[in-house]
DNA sequence: CTGGGGAAGGGGCCC
DNA sequence: AGGGCCCCTTCCCCA
């Protein structure tokens, strides 16, 4: 029986076990197996107003097929979605829920005429295209005469094709932005805001369908989900349908009698 | 056991 | 270059 989300404890005596954080703080220990992102389709449909289409579900079973020809470079294929490619065509979850704050592309329409020659993403822009190439690894790696990524983590094994990514990723272990309250420290700014609103109970985020808030977007997306009919996430086995990703890869691992 | 919420991590893009 | 924000994802816990 689903839980009623009419009901909320704002300010929940539940506390954050911050030391069992702590010690799975080690960002290289834990590598979770990806699972196949359940990815808007590419393309002509970058409408925001297909975040929630009623008929339409994410079929995860699918995606290889959809989705294996495009890159040589990934063998594998239920392997991870080039996140990069996805964050910027993902319009998809521009939403009825973000007020119009979010990156979506104005149409559409793909404008987008400068292509990156190395992933072959397209932006508007010539400083975009820029921005994007000084980061990107692309299929051939072509970042350093090497053909390897010039910038080394002395932290830790990851490489950086730029130093702009790699002080982006030292921050993860530096953490410089602590929270004055509990002690907690973060490596974005913005994290610690998130965090800070764990103490503060402010939840910026409300849904529309049922005015719960929430203090994270994302959560809110996750929850909107719930009010959904038709869930974004499907099992290509039975399928059956999920509001999350975790969702439908727990029911894969344990649940799905089809597969 | 399952669904859902809370919290957090991290890469990418925009300004 | 750096800050801010976006999005996706994961893990944990609870009902």
């Amino acid at each position: 029986m689903p839980r009623s989300f009419l009901v909320k404890k704002y300010f929940t005596s539940k506390k954050p076990n911050y030391s069992e954080l702590e010690s799975q703080a080690d960002p290289f220990s834990a590598v979770p197996e990806r699972y196949p992102l359940a990815e808007l389709p590419t393309g002509e449909n970058g409408s925001s107003a297909a975040y929630y289409p009623t008929g339409l579900v994410w079929n995860v079973g699918i995606l290889p097929a959809l989705y294996a020809p495009v890159s040589p470079s990934t063998p594998s294929p239920p392997g991870p979605l080039d996140l990069s490619s996805q964050s910027s065509s993902s319009s998809s979850s521009s939403s009825e829920e973000d007020e119009g704050r979010t990156s979506d592309p104005p149409s559409p329409e793909p404008a987008d005429c400068f292509q990156c020659a190395r992933c072959r993403k397209s932006y508007s822009s010539p400083a975009a295209l820029s921005r994007h190439q000084l980061t990107c690894a692309g299929a051939d790696a072509r970042a350093s005469p090497a053909g390897r990524s010039a910038f080394h983590c002395k932290h830790c094994p990851k490489e950086y094709n730029s130093l702009g990514a790699l002080k982006m990723h030292i921050r993860s272990h530096t953490l410089p932005c602590v929270c004055t309250t509990c002690g907690k420290a973060f490596s974005r700014p913005w994290l610690l805001r998130g965090h800070i609103r764990t103490h503060t109970g402010e939840r910026p985020f409300s849904c529309p369908h049922c005015n719960r808030a929430f203090a994270d977007r994302s959560n809110l997306r996750a929850h909107l989900q719930t009010h959904s009919e038709v869930k974004k996430y499907q099992c290509g086995a039975c399928s059956r349908t999920f509001s999350r990703m975790s969702l439908l890869h727990k029911h894969s691992l344990t649940g799905c009698s089809s597969s």
